[in-house]
This record gives C-alpha cells, sequence and structure tokens, in this order.
DNA sequence: GTGCGATGTTTAATATAATCAACACCATGA
DNA sequence: TCATGGTGTTGATTATATTAAACATCGCAC
C-alpha cells in the first residue's frame, strides 16, 4: 500500500501569500473581503503567528477556499499534461492491470488510473486507514465490487464512489477482461 | 462574556472529539501525546476557544493525523456506494455530455464524470475558476486537449492531468463520438 | 461507607493572536 | 519635485488562546 501524497507540514504563511497572489489579490484586498486588518495577513504570511482556526476559515473565506482546500492544495510547479498510452506507469501486483495517468506521482492530489481486470481476476481484501475517497466508471466487461460488506456488479457505464477507509475488493466474475477508469484522492491505494 | 464560535464549515469541537474518541483516546492521554493540556482540548471540544492552526497541528499530531485529514474528513453517515448508469446525472451544457458519478458534490473531494463529445463538439476557453486539479483517460475516439496554449491530439488510452486553474478546453476533432472518464479534485467545472 | 484513579470541567495567570494606526517603500502623474 | 495611491511592514494596545492547578463527578476496590 503505497501513500503518495508528502503530508509534511505546510508552511502556511507562503502557502496563504502564494494562494492570495494565485488569485490577484492584495493584502487590503484580502483583508477587507475577509474582515480582519491587512496587518494580520502580513503576519501570517511571514509565519509571525500561528493564526487561529476560526481567522484563517475568515481570511479563506474571503478568497474563496475551504480549510479543506487550503491544507488539501499543493503548490507544485507546471508538470506534464499530456500521457501517451505507453507512458502510463503500469503499477499493477499480480495479474491486474494499473495504469497511472502522470508517472510522477508527488505533489498531486489524484491519482487517476486506467485498470484492466482479467477473467477471473481479484484484489483480495484491503484494510485501509487513511480517510481519502475513490471512485470509478467501469468502461468494458463487468466486475464485482465489495464495499463494507456489500456487493454488486458493475457494467459499462455504471459507477461507484466511495471511502478508502472502507474494506473494499474488486472481483471480476466474468470470462471477458474488464476495464475501469478511477480516481483516489488523497493518491492512496 | 459570550463567545460565539460557530459558522464554521465544520464544527472543530464536536469534529474532534469524534475523531479522539474514534482512536480511544481520552482528552489527557491525548494531552501528553499531543504536548498541550487536558484543559486545552476540553475548551476546544466545547468550542469555547478556537485553536491556533500550530495548536491544533499539535494535537493532531498525537492522534496521528493531518490538517488536511481532518478538515478533510468527513463524519456523516454512509452515502450511496454504486451507482447504475442511468443514475448519473447528465450536468452537461450543450451538446457534450457529462455525466456525474454520485449525483451531489457536497463532501466529496472528487467530481468524478463520464463525458461524451459528438463529432465537432468544443466546449470553448474557460478562465480559472479554482485552484484544483483535472485529469482523465480517453476511452474511445479523439479529442484535441489545450491547456495553456499546449494542444494535443488524444487517443483511446492515452491520458492527461493538470491544474485547473489554467485556462483549457476540449474539442473533437473528427467523425465519431469521443468518450473520456475523467476526475477533478476539488470537484468544480 | 472510604479512598482511590480515572474522567471532563473550570478559574486565574500568562503567552500569544489580532487590531489600529503609523511607517517606509515604490510606482505613476501633475 | 512633490503629491497621490498603491504595496507590505511594524510597535503598542487590546482581545483571546493556552497554561497550571484546582474542582466535580463517576466507577471500582477494599
Amino acid at each position: 500500500m503505497f501513500n503518495i501524497i508528502n503530508t509534511m507540514s505546510i508552511d502556511i504563511g507562503v502557502h496563504l501569500k502564494a494562494v492570495r497572489q494565485m488569485f490577484g489579490l492584495s493584502q487590503r484586498e484580502l483583508a477587507k473581503r475577509a474582515g480582519v486588518t491587512n496587518g494580520l495577513i502580513s503576519l501570517i504570511e511571514q509565519n509571525r503567528v500561528s493564526p487561529s482556526v476560526s481567522s484563517l476559515k475568515k481570511v479563506l473565506d474571503g478568497i474563496p477556499m475551504t480549510l479543506a482546500d487550503f491544507f488539501t492544495l499543493d503548490l507544485a510547479g507546471r508538470p506534464p499534461v499530456f500521457f501517451a498510452r505507453e507512458e502510463l506507469a503500469d503499477i499493477g501486483t499480480g495479474s491486474v492491470e494499473l495504469r497511472l495517468v502522470g508517472g510522477g506521482l508527488a505533489k498531486r492530489s489524484m491519482a487517476i488510473l486506467h485498470e484492466r481486470y482479467p477473467a477471473h481476476a481479484d484484489t483480495g481484501e484491503e484494510v485501509l486507514t487513511h480517510p481519502g475517497e475513490e471512485g470509478g466508471v467501469v468502461v468494458a466487461g463487468r466486475i464485482e465490487l465489495t464495499v463494507g460488506g456489500e456487493s454488486r456488479i458493475l457494467s459499462r457505464g455504471d459507477a461507484y464512489y466511495f471511502k478508502s477507509s472502507i474494506p473494499h475488493r474488486f472481483r471480476n466474475p466474468g470470462r471477458e477482461e474488464c476495464e475501469i477508469v478511477s480516481a483516489s484522492s488523497p493518491p492512496t491505494f
């Protein structure tokens, strides 16, 4: 089980400054929208104070952005955008083929996968402790998905979405290959 | 004197208490692991103070849990998991068909879409709406994707991933329908 | 019953966040 | 040159978060 997100303590000040500038706001503009003083924003951006959650929320409301977005947002440079089929790294274990969109995994908020399950393939149960989410769409074939004890067989066009913390299992019950495009956020699998 | 801290997107106090109890910790145990006093945890859980980000981080380190996890974690009941093809809400505008996995966007960290672009369909340029990310895999047909001035034609199996803040455009240059499965995080489009 | 040892709560003292108003700087224009 | 309006920063004051220690309650052992 990989955990790709680097969840080190982010630099609140630098982070806020970057976000503010991303939206083209000055400290005073943001302060006005947020109902705080420009001085406070200056102090926060210099890491000379650690804002209370309530005032950080007020500030982010002026952007606007949620606390969850703020702490989840990752400020990377501009990574590659397009990926040819052959460039998708296969990170599958066993017979299941898992092709990850975008080789460089760090600093992404999602992992997008192109998955192929041969006939009778089975991931087995997984136990996760991470509070992420995952979902996907069946593109071809059929798959039996079990989530928290509940099972269902999904066909082309059907979809799923659940919290990764719930134990889950994928199994191809049929004779044909099954193809799925899925996403996980944060990128754990 | 009253000091009401409500109108937060999440109830920090209740949230922390739930998380703490989920891990079977008492206020004093957690306080010891976190390097703060039990009194502080009591006050936070009663929403009688709004903790500074730094002390909230210290507290969460004792659980252990990241700030991002804390603000992302959803304590609500279990939402639906499986979605039949017909249940995917079409949120498309114009000719492009956008089918959203799981109906409501509320309290989800991602939006997963099953998209269909008829021949010659075109989204037009889009402007920055949110500092999120999006990516996807082409399942059928061909699409011309332009991101930040850079264009490329993607075929079945090819993929893309970029920050939603960069202006982007999808255009179907061919005679066949194009089918894509995509994901956005946070869920905006 | 009495006396733990655990729980969460509260109060007064102290450390720190947040304000307000002034400051220095850098543009652009009269 | 000297305003003028923009930027981010700073010091002194006020508001609030945090501490340390005491309080009340509960369940359990003796």
